[in-house]
DNA sequence: CGCATCCCCTGCCTGC
DNA sequence: TGCAGGCAGGGGATGC
């Protein structure tokens, strides 16, 4: 499920339960996600404090007291909940009464508080690891990783010089995630339809041959911006309960105009085209022939 | 190097 | 109702 709106809102989401608590204990259900947990994953963070949780690109971060940062990335499947020990739960229900909802409990997290944040992933295509602070960015994850879409350095410049020359698809370039970090195949879709540009044009015809952008380049930068902030809205409106009964966190209804809406009348309202789906770097995309060029 | 293809994993939906 | 096949919002590895 989640691109780069979606782990903002979980972010958001498990900061009351995590942010300036104490992790008291970490139980691993496996050895492994998609990735081994490293050696020292619950040494590092049994005991400590975390001091703030933020979000690079699609990853959730969350800052320690004693230097290091716990990276967790979230796949394709990845989702948290939050749940009191109180109550119903039992102290030792992670490891029994596996129900389907529970099967795929991989991490659990026991807050100082007495809450537990627990990771549930069905696919496990996403992970975790932890890494000294002042060596983040030059982790192998981070180093390579292109601009975030809502910072200053997203602009119609900086993705001329990246387009320039660029024979892959806009889609292919869009998705790159050493170019634009955060973007996936849904947003992507969304915000070559909202820029009118089609998924199939090469990167490289939005850049002028002096290398200057185009203004058709500046309409996509200002609709990947926009398409990210609606979906972030969406899912902050939908903050207030979004902790749900059963304390899941990651999930909240958003209206697509393209994605998954092949044969279905393109929505702009002067357009009469019909929702085509492509595969794309064998994924699909979704995107309206007729507005978008 | 750039680019395409395959793969990891489980669940769900479709069509026969 | 069972079962095969296709598909899923992630990206890493490989080979040209």
């Amino acid at each position: 499920m989640p691109e780069l709106p979606e782990v903002e809102t979980v972010v958001r989401g498990l900061r009351p339960a995590m942010e300036r608590h104490r992790i008291v204990s970490v139980r691993l259900a496996r050895p492994d996600l998609r990735f081994p947990f490293p050696d020292n994953f619950s040494d590092i963070l049994t005991g400590a404090r975390i001091t703030s949780l933020s979000r690079r690109a699609k990853y959730a971060l969350a800052d320690l007291d004693n230097g290091w940062v716990l990276i967790m990335h979230l796949g394709m499947s990845g989702s948290f909940r939050v749940q009191d020990t109180s109550a119903e739960t039992q102290p030792g229900q992670f490891h029994h009464e596996r129900s389907k909802d529970t099967l795929h409990d991989h991490v659990r997290f026991d807050m100082e508080t007495g809450t537990q944040v627990i990771y549930n992933d069905p696919r496990r295509f996403g992970y975790m690891s932890v890494v000294e602070r002042r060596a983040l960015e030059q982790h192998k994850l981070f180093s390579g990783i292109g601009v975030e879409p809502l910072g200053n350095a997203l602009s119609a410049d900086y993705l001329a010089a990246r387009f320039n020359g660029k024979q892959v698809p806009m889609k292919a370039a869009l998705l790159d995630q050493r170019i634009i970090a955060g973007l996936g195949n849904i947003y992507v879709c969304e915000a070559l339809w909202r820029a009118r540009i089609s998924p199939r044009r090469k990167a490289a015809s939005l850049v002028r041959r002096d290398g200057r952008p185009t203004q058709r380049l500046h309409a996509l930068v200002d609709a990947v911006r926009s398409v990210l902030g609606d979906a972030i809205e969406a899912g902050g409106s939908s903050l207030r309960d979004y902790v749900h009964a059963d304390g899941s966190l990651g999930y909240f209804q958003h209206a697509f105009s393209v994605y998954d809406r092949e044969g279905e009348p393109c929505p702009r309202q002067t357009c009469s085209g019909v929702i085509h789906r492509i595969v794309q770097s064998g994924r699909s995309t979704y995107y309206c022939p007729v507005c978008q060029r």
